[in-house]
This record gives C-alpha cells, sequence and structure tokens, in this order.
DNA sequence: AGCACGCCGACT
DNA sequence: GTCGGCGTGCTC
C-alpha cells in the first residue's frame, strides 16, 4: 500500500478547492517543492482548473492514487493563509453548514492579487534623437517631456492633448524609447495625532472604555447612542489605538452607500483615506487591497460584509456599524451573519470587536445584560442638540378627508417649516403610488400572475409592479375582468401619491421624492441626497433609504405617514425593525440645529413600540421586547435557530427533512434532534433548537412542516435556510 | 435527426 | 461552483 511507505506522505498534500465538495483534496506535490498549509496554489479538478489553498491536516491516503493529480502552480509571491485565517474559514463552514471550500472562495476572492502587480510601461526620451518630422502633435508631446522624466503612455498623450498612436509612432522611430516603470507605491499610512479630538463627557468614557478592551483579548463592546450622538468619533479612538499598537482595523458597514461619507470623516481624522472593499470596486483597486492587506501595507479597511474574508496579516480590531442592519446577512451561498461572524473572528484571533448602532439588535443587548458585550451608552447628541418632540397623531379622530394621508396637524406643522426655511421629510415606507388597485365596476382586484401578491401602481411609468418578484405590466384602459373602461381606483397611498397631496397644498414647495425605484438609478439618487444635504429641496418624501447615513442638516420636521405599517407583519422581528426604523427616521429632525418635531399618524397610538419610540425611552423598548421574546420562544430566546432550507441542495433538504421526521414537537414548535448532522452536532446535548422557517410569503410553510413530517423528504425550490443564530452560545 | 433545456452526479 | 452526460420534448 502507498500509504505505508512514509515517504509517499511527503509527496502529498491537503488542498482546499473553492467548490462545495465536503472537505479538502489530496493532491501530489511536484518534486522538490515544499508546500506549508495556508500556500495557494492551482490545481487540475475535473476539466479545468481552479485555485486552492493548501489546507490543515493528514492528506486523506485511502484516495486510489491513480486518480491523484498533481498540484500544478505554486503562487510564491502570495502570502500563505495564515493559521487564523484557515480556522475562521472552517469555523464559517461548520457554522453555516456551508462546505468550506465556499466559505474559502469567499478568501480568494482576486486571483489578480497572487501575483505582484505588473510594471506599468512608460516611455522616456532617448538623448540626441530627434523625429524624421516634427509634427505640431510631436512636439506638443516632447515639450510635454522637457523635465526628462519617464511618463505612461495614456498619461503623456493625454497632457500632450495627442492620441495614444502619436506616442507610438515616437516610440517606433526611437525617439522616445519604452521603460518599466514600477507600480504604485505602498499607500501612506494613517495618522494616529492627525486632528484634535473634543469629546463629549460620555464619549470620552466610552472612548477610554473602547482602548481598555485592547487589553482583554476578545472582548465585544457595544456602543449604544441614539441618532446624532457621535458614535463614529468615539470608536475613531479606539481606531487610533489599534493603530498605536501597530494592528489592522477594518470597518463593516452594512451598505456600500454609506461608505463616501465614512472615507470624508475618516480622511477628516487620520488625514489618508482607508482602503475600501466591496462588490463594486474595480479588479485592480480589488488586487492592491487584498495584497495590501496581506502585506500590512493597507492599515485601514473600510468595507461590505464581504471584507470580514480578507487575509489580514495582523488585524486588531474590527468595528461593525449599524449593527443592527439587516444587509450584514447574506443569504446565498453560504448564508451569514456578517456581524456575528466579526465577532468570532475576533473570538478566535483574540482582538477585540466593537459593535455600534443608534438601535442596537436585541440579541446584542441581550449580551450585554447576559455580560457577554460591555454597552457604552451615548443618550445625548454630541451636538448638544436637543431630541426631536415626538407626537402621535390619532388617525381615528384627527385624520384627513378621505382621499388625503396627511393630517392637519402635520400640515400645519409643515406650513411652519417651511415658513421657516426648513426642511420637511414624509417618510413612507411604500413605493410607488398606490399599493392595490381595483375595480369600482366589478370589484376585481390587481393580482401578480407568478407570486399573487397586489401589483403596485407606478404612476411615473405607468405601469403596475409586483415588488415580490419584479413582473410588470402597463395599466390598462379597461378592466380585464368586467372590461368596463375608466373604472379603476387606487386604494392607499404610496410616496408618489404622497408627494401629489404634497404639491397640492404646497405648490411653491421644492418637493422631491426619494426612492429606489425612480428612473435614473443610484446616480441620480445619489444626486438627490446632496440636493437635500445642501437644503436644495423643502419637502423630501422617502421610503426607507432615507433613514440611513445621510445627514440633513436643515431638517427640522418628520412626518410618518403610517406609523403602524410593518407592525401587523408575521415577522418575529416586526416590532424590533419597526422600532428600528422608525427612531432612525425621526431622529433625522434637528440633528444638527436642535428643536426637531416629529409625528407619527396612527391607528393604534397605544402600541407598546410606539409609545416607547414617542417617550424616547429606548431602555422601555428593549426590555418589552426583550419580555415578549423569551415568554414565545423567539430569537435569541428559546434557542431558536433559524433555518435555511435550499431547494438546490439535495444534502441538505434531505437533512433537514430527516431531522424534522424524527422531531417529535412538544408545543408545536418542532425541535430538531439529530442531523443535519453537521450543522447541529457541535450543539447535541448543549442546545436543542426551535426552528424558524423563513421562505418567500407564498409557501405554505406550516403546510411543509406538516407533510415533510407525514411523508419524508422533497426538495422545495425558492426555500432558503435563515441560519440567524447568535453564535456567543459557542464561543 | 438535431439540439435546447433541465436534472444529477463527479470533481482528489 | 462548473462541467459533462443523459433524458425529455420540440423544431427545421
Amino acid at each position: 500500500m502507498f500509504d505505508d511507505d512514509p515517504a509517499f506522505k511527503e509527496t502529498i498534500a491537503s488542498v482546499m478547492v473553492p467548490v462545495a465538495v465536503p472537505g479538502p483534496y489530496t493532491y501530489r506535490v511536484p518534486a522538490g517543492a515544499s508546500v506549508a498549509p495556508g500556500t495557494i496554489v492551482k490545481v487540475p479538478l475535473g476539466p479545468r482548473e481552479v485555485l486552492g489553498a493548501v489546507w490543515d491536516g493528514e492528506p486523506d491516503a485511502a484516495i486510489n492514487p491513480k486518480k491523484l493529480k498533481a498540484i500544478s502552480h505554486i503562487y510564491e509571491r502570495a502570502r500563505p493563509l495564515d493559521e487564523e485565517l484557515r480556522r475562521f474559514v472552517d469555523w464559517v463552514a461548520a457554522w453555516t453548514l456551508a462546505p468550506p471550500g465556499m466559505v474559502l472562495r469567499m478568501v480568494l476572492r482576486s486571483e489578480e492579487a497572487l501575483e505582484d502587480e505588473p510594471p506599468i510601461t512608460g516611455v522616456r526620451k532617448v538623448e540626441g534623437h530627434m523625429p524624421e518630422r516634427l509634427t505640431p502633435a510631436r512636439k506638443r508631446v516632447l515639450d510635454t517631456m522637457e523635465d526628462g522624466l519617464a511618463w505612461t503612455k495614456s498619461g503623456l498623450a493625454h497632457a500632450a492633448g495627442v492620441s495614444a498612436s502619436v506616442v507610438d509612432g515616437l516610440v517606433a522611430q526611437e525617439v522616445l524609447e519604452t521603460v518599466s516603470m514600477p507600480a504604485a507605491p505602498p499607500p501612506p499610512k494613517p495618522q494616529v495625532d492627525y486632528a484634535t479630538v473634543n469629546l463629549t463627557s460620555s464619549q470620552k468614557v466610552a472612548a477610554e472604555g473602547l482602548v481598555a478592551s485592547f487589553d482583554k483579548g476578545a472582548a465585544v463592546s457595544l456602543i449604544d447612542g441614539v441618532t446624532g450622538s457621535g458614535k463614529t468619533e468615539v470608536y475613531f479612538e479606539a481606531i487610533a489605538e489599534a493603530l498605536r499598537r501597530d494592528k489592522q482595523v477594518l470597518v463593516l458597514l452594512p451598505e456600500i452607500a454609506l461608505t463616501e461619507q465614512f472615507l470624508r470623516r475618516f480622511e477628516k481624522r487620520f488625514g489618508v483615506y482607508p482602503a475600501e472593499w466591496h462588490s463594486e470596486i474595480t479588479t485592480k483597486k480589488r488586487a492592491r487591497t487584498w495584497r495590501g492587506v496581506a502585506s500590512g501595507d493597507v492599515r485601514v479597511v473600510i468595507g461590505a460584509r464581504s471584507a470580514l474574508f480578507l487575509p489580514f496579516s495582523e488585524l486588531g480590531l474590527i468595528i461593525v456599524d449599524e449593527e443592527h442592519d439587516g444587509a450584514f446577512k447574506q443569504d446565498d451561498r453560504v448564508p451569514y451573519n456578517a456581524r456575528d461572524m466579526a465577532v468570532v473572528r475576533g473570538h478566535l484571533s483574540k482582538f477585540p470587536v466593537i459593535l455600534a448602532s443608534a438601535t442596537p439588535s436585541v440579541e446584542s443587548r441581550v449580551n450585554c445584560d447576559l455580560g457577554r458585550y460591555t454597552r457604552f451608552e451615548l443618550p445625548e447628541r454630541a451636538s448638544g442638540a436637543e431630541m426631536p418632540e415626538l407626537k402621535a397623531i390619532d388617525m381615528r379622530h384627527e385624520g384627513p378627508d378621505r382621499g388625503r394621508w396627511i393630517a392637519p396637524e402635520l400640515l400645519e406643522a409643515m406650513k411652519e417649516t417651511f415658513a421657516d426655511g426648513s426642511q420637511t421629510l414624509l417618510f413612507l415606507n411604500r413605493r410607488g403610488y398606490a399599493p392595490l388597485t381595483l375595480c369600482r365596476t366589478c370589484g376585481h382586484r390587481f393580482q401578480c400572475p407568478h407570486c399573487s401578491s397586489w401589483l403596485v401602481e407606478h404612476r411615473f411609468q405607468g405601469r403596475l409592479v409586483c415588488h415580490h418578484c419584479g413582473h410588470s405590466e402597463a395599466v390598462p384602459k379597461n378592466c380585464p375582468s368586467c372590461s368596463a373602461t375608466d373604472s379603476l381606483v387606487p386604494c392607499g397611498p404610496g410616496v408618489e401619491r404622497i408627494a401629489e397631496e404634497v404639491e397640492d397644498r404646497f405648490p411653491q414647495a421644492r418637493t422631491l421624492i426619494l426612492s429606489s425605484d425612480l428612473p435614473g438609478g443610484p446616480e441620480r439618487l445619489r444626486r438627490e441626497m446632496k440636493i437635500v444635504e445642501d437644503g436644495g429641496a423643502d419637502i423630501v418624501i422617502g421610503t426607507q433609504l432615507v433613514a440611513k447615513g445621510h445627514n440633513f442638516p436643515k431638517m427640522k420636521l418628520v412626518g410618518v405617514i403610517d406609523a403602524d405599517l410593518g407592525l401587523a407583519h408575521g415577522d418575529p422581528r416586526a416590532a424590533e425593525k419597526t422600532f428600528q426604523l422608525l427612531a432612525q427616521v425621526t431622529g433625522r429632525a434637528g440633528r444638527v440645529t436642535g428643536g426637531g418635531k416629529g409625528y407619527l399618524q396612527t391607528y393604534s397610538p397605544d402600541h407598546p413600540v410606539l409609545k416607547a419610540l414617542m417617550s424616547q425611552d429606548r431602555d422601555a423598548f428593549y426590555a418589552a421586547e426583550i419580555d415578549a421574546r423569551r415568554a414565545a420562544g423567539l430569537p435569541p430566546f428559546g434557542r431558536l435557530a433559524g433555518i435555511v432550507i435550499s431547494g438546490s441542495d439535495k444534502n441538505m433538504t434531505d437533512g433537514f427533512a430527516r431531522a424534522l421526521a424524527r422531531a417529535a414537537p412538544p408545543d408545536g414548535a418542532v425541535t430538531i434532534l439529530g442531523p443535519a448532522e453537521a450543522a447541529l452536532a457541535m450543539v447535541r446535548g448543549r442546545y436543542r433548537f426551535r426552528l424558524l422557517l423563513m421562505a418567500p410569503r407564498q409557501y405554505d410553510l406550516q403546510g411543509y412542516i406538516r407533510h415533510w413530517l407525514e411523508q419524508g423528504p422533497h426538495a422545495v425550490k425558492g426555500m432558503r435556510v435563515q441560519v440567524d443564530i447568535d453564535p456567543q452560545h459557542f464561543l
């Protein structure tokens, strides 16, 4: 046998490949090469070549030696993935039930980064050579090169105002010679003491606490500060401390749109821009950042959730800003929550992790209550501005006339705000003109042919759109059911309809809609956000995207058109999400100037979520919500696990089906006792999990669970497992 | 017959 | 994740 021969073992290695196989594969190592764990390689796999990383552990000697192929390339210039990163990949794979190769794939996201950046070809004058004919274009080029230094071809052509072919012509005549120029130098390092810092007393307490956490190993802190309390300034001091200790820093933001203003603020504090990492970064920049992070040239990265898998060599701090934000969850491929996995990475590598939010997730507050996280509260705004005064408008008694949506009291406040030159934000989390259209004659309701949700009228586009699956159709002239003409009536408001009412009431005001689906795309949206920021609009009507990030210094009044929207949802997080959204939105009022006001139009003014909001009593909200969750066994209690059922992954669905089939639901909830083996082996004996199945609305989950219990496995297309378990239990 | 499409299993 | 093989069903 080959595996009895000690010499044979020397010649093979475990290699993790970035595909969905259950574990590392075994490859022969080319003669004379040595491959330590972490080495990045290229290997043949089936009909193609893929990247891979040499992994830990004995290679599988049971593989038929005839099947073994050899590593085809070793990336000598790339830094091997270090032990901590490899353990992190293994951990995330075990946690998410994803094949480890799929997690590795998130690490190896820049093939270009594995080789040195190719040198730039430049051109330089050759002394004493002149062109045969000195055309005006050629003269301009030579004049531009007076300094005698080397230029890039395109840079030179641009500076001289000629086309690149003029430069090529001069090269051909040997008037210019090509030279190899070194690629870009490493980026400048952030300067810890670039700007002077003035913190309020509570900011100071928090900053000092965070600095002290560096001596505690894997400590997790939560900066829990009201909107405008200056959380960023506080964690900047933690970044400064990490830099003093020669550690790298990663700042995670939930979405790309927030990076730009972060870059500016960082530059003001540290004198340089941090490196950026997200899906829209160019290949070249991506490779530079990957290499720079691995070499240690890059000290601070700001990025989306995928940045968590960068191969930092000296990572010493992760900050997760807006930690409550759902965008940290990835639903496809490897389903993970970057906030939780950041905590895991900090734990494995024993460095501090900071979570920050004005509206922390319930699970983070619970972790604080349990002493797992340290909470730093910032109860006041850093500018000294007081929090907005909030008031409920009871739509049952104080609502507007039929066909109108803005209550008289809110209208009055808008008039005052407009007269005073300040801005109003009307918030309604509903795109389009009307969420439902029906026929006045026969009662026909327009439904999506694919998923049976109502079609939403978009008046600007003249179409009926399904917000669920994207289906869209033109608005018909006649009712498709009874053919009546001019019989269709819109029901309920969307932002477009509110805008119509505002334009009617305030014809002289500058009104603007901010909604993700407006023509012009993200580019136009960015411009319009800027307009609002600069005071170029008086009344803004916006969907939830106004809740995030941007500062609107002139905004004094916020009106929530339908504060009940979202509270009635079947989602167990409905109350939490609504609280977060409304707190963030109303928090825009008077953020800089103070004196802000907010109105919440509601049919249920006594709802505990709205009452807590109105009284600015965040602790009351969290206390009530935590009690309710505990009583109902909802996350983070009840040892609830989210689940994922992926229709395309047979192993996964079968595993869950088997688990469900074996389950004996004690109180109507499903309890998993065994597999998915991989998933729950790690918790077996310690926790039993309640399952939360999440799927698109059109699926009858109860029905599926019943079906599984009765009939055994069957795959369901379109369903997913939502891994939403707090990993704190397992660290 | 010829091929587009979907499902399934293999990949060391 | 990606590929090739194979079955089904439809078209020039």
